[in-house]
DNA sequence: TGAAGAACTGAACAACTATTCAGGGCTGAT
DNA sequence: ATCAGCCCTGAATAGTTGTTCAGTTCTTCA
């Protein structure tokens, strides 16, 4: 053989994959899932058509991972919010606040990765995505539980139907567009975080103290 | 002119539409809104492909009609269940237990109207059933705050997010399958109403009482 | 520099279904 | 019985995109 792949293919390669893949979230963010298309993902990333197979087998591996992406960075960032507030209800406070924020910056991205219609299964990986999300959630109100915090509760269900209610009232059809009103997003954000923290059996007064400071650190995310 | 549509034919016509129609459902109650293809559709309504353009404009218009039939039966049954409650808190307790008896016993349906992906645009159709199903349920809420049972708070967003909280627990795709076992269907439809109550600021005492209380009536309906 | 092999291109292909429409059949008035 | 007009049929059409692949370009090493 007198060709071998140099440090300097391997790198050029591992660049175009993610050229490729970032293409493709650049797209999600801006129209959606729907613009998620082969040909214009590969315009987008300086590439022919056929050379995004060269890295994806087929569109549902493309989208698969960008899902699998987004939620990574979603995952790390609640885990570091909650990780940084003072105790177990702070830090649930401080997920849930965490996960309205992101999903309010960035809505149609959210919207895509979460529940929009797309031509390929990627039931899959949403899946996977709402599970590892659902998880840290879950893990979380277990620890309110456990701390005495919150009354014993199935728990696995609770997070379940807490990202529902976040995420339907946040980026679901019915959401009001606030978009340009940072004022109103903040707003929206408190009343989703009361309404969860309650839900879960968090007292009312304790839950409106929680909310105020786990908003206070997630302004500047707003903005993001 | 020597043709003139008869009585009778008025009927024959109007009942194949409702045959049409029905076949959708059907389809949709069985394999979800992928299943609801034209000509799988004309095939379960004895009638040729063609024939269904002669009712319906559209795939679109066959499915919206689909939706807005759905949603007319679940927001009658809502009604139903409230009024024939003692109270506004009862009446806001059952309210939400129909919609998650409705939604459990009829999942695919449900997942179908929606949230299920389908290759034509459907969204206007949805949004009309989502408006008007969350709008009984912030009317109930609204009802329960001026009966001095519950806070002051954003009811329609509050709907919103009570109904995201059921549908993602009750038939999204994290949802446990429980469709055999009708004890643990009990049990989901109790949890989810107890956190949607508690959501809006029932205590907890409370809560659980109404849970119970609204729960009873609606156990029959588990089954159909 | 040349040869071998890899990567890239982009036009052509494939597959899936909604939609159409020319022809056949049925209905109702005379 | 007859015919005008509507209804129904279902094979053919059409439009949309993901996917392929033969040919071209680029990279490496002797």
């Amino acid at each position: 053989m007198v060709y071998r792949r140099t440090h300097q293919v391997v790198k050029r390669l591992a660049a175009r994959r993610s050229a490729i893949l970032a293409a493709a979230r650049d797209a999600a963010a801006e129209g959606g899932m729907a613009a998620v298309q082969i040909a214009p993902v590969a315009i987008r990333a300086n590439v022919a058509a056929g050379t995004v197979y060269r890295y994806f087998p087929s569109k549902a591996d493309l989208i698969s991972e960008l899902i699998a992406d987004v939620s990574r960075d979603e995952l790390a960032a609640i885990r570091r919010a909650a990780d940084a507030a003072p105790g177990p209800s702070s830090a649930l406070a401080a997920a849930v606040t965490t996960v309205a924020v992101h999903v309010l910056s960035q809505r149609k991205l959210a919207w895509g990765i979460l529940a929009e219609p797309v031509d390929v299964d990627v039931t899959a990986s949403r899946l996977v995505n709402r599970r590892e999300i659902a998880g840290e959630i879950a893990s979380r109100i277990d620890a309110a539980v456990r701390a005495g915090h919150l009354p014993a509760q199935d728990t696995a269900l609770a997070a379940t139907a807490l990202l529902g209610a976040l995420h339907e009232s946040l980026v679901g059809p019915l959401a009001p567009d606030n978009s340009d009103d940072s004022g109103k997003l903040r707003d929206a954000v408190q009343t989703v975080t009361l309404l969860a923290l309650r839900a879960v059996g968090v007292m009312d007064a304790r839950a409106r103290g929680l909310v105020v400071q786990a908003v206070l650190p997630a302004k500047a995310l707003v903005g993001a």
